[in-house]
DNA sequence: CCGACGATTGAG
DNA sequence: TCAATCGTCGGC
């Protein structure tokens, strides 16, 4: 397959989003379609970055490699996953927030039976997480040697059109469109603006 | 050691 | 609009 995505110049994570956009991924007998992804850049690049204040022993795997998964966890319960990219020490990953299932359909829903549609089944992050049954053991494995549970493959030629916006969630660097998804894409999770805390 | 908060989700 | 829920990290 084509895996130009994973070696990238310094600094092309951007890129690596964009060209990760339409593939599959796949995972405990489910496959999706990706149809939204976020880049994040690393140390001292990007302030929106889990590695921006530098190597942590949550961060250790953007450290390394490209093509290995980040996992973390979120807001007590939920996990969302990034695949590292770029050169070793860079710690630029590339967030995976949606997709559409293609196969493994009844797996699907059997892990999300709050997704109603077909198209809310990994509309989000940690839904994409859920529906690929991935957990915290995922962190640190790789996507392109067939040793991990999660494998990336080339998706279908369709062609598609890639938009960009600000990143979700990201109360920093709000300039930076670095949110990527394929225009139209009914499964593309719904842009909620970052709402600042109310002052009183 | 301790406290604040987050790359979210689903229900009300 | 808001609560659930806890690991991580920065500050003391």
């Amino acid at each position: 397959m084509n895996e130009s995505w994973l070696d990238l110049p310094a600094g092309a994570v951007d890129e690596a989003a964009r060209l990760l956009l339409g593939r599959h991924v796949t995972a405990n007998h489910v496959t999706v379609r990706l149809t939204e992804v976020e880049a994040y850049s690393g140390l001292g690049e990007d302030p929106a970055s889990h590695a921006h204040r530098g190597k942590t022993k949550r961060t250790e795997v953007m450290f390394g490699p490209a093509g290995f998964l980040y996992v973390y966890q979120i807001y007590g319960m939920y996990l969302c996953a990034n695949i590292v990219c770029g050169e070793e020490g860079r710690a630029a990953a590339v967030l995976l927030r949606a997709g559409e299932v293609v196969d493994g359909l009844t797996y699907a829903q059997d892990r999300r039976p709050a997704a109603r549609k077909r198209t809310d089944l990994a509309a989000g992050p940690a839904k994409l997480m859920q529906v690929l049954a991935l957990d915290r053991s995922a962190n640190g494995t790789s996507v392109v040697d067939g040793t991990g549970p999660l494998t990336v493959t080339d998706g279908p030629d369709t062609p598609f059109v890639i938009e960009a916006g600000p990143r979700v969630g990201v109360t920093s660097a709000h300039d930076v469109p670095w949110r990527f998804w394929i225009k139209g894409d009914p499964t593309v999770s719904t842009y909620r603006r970052h709402t600042p805390r109310k002052v009183s």
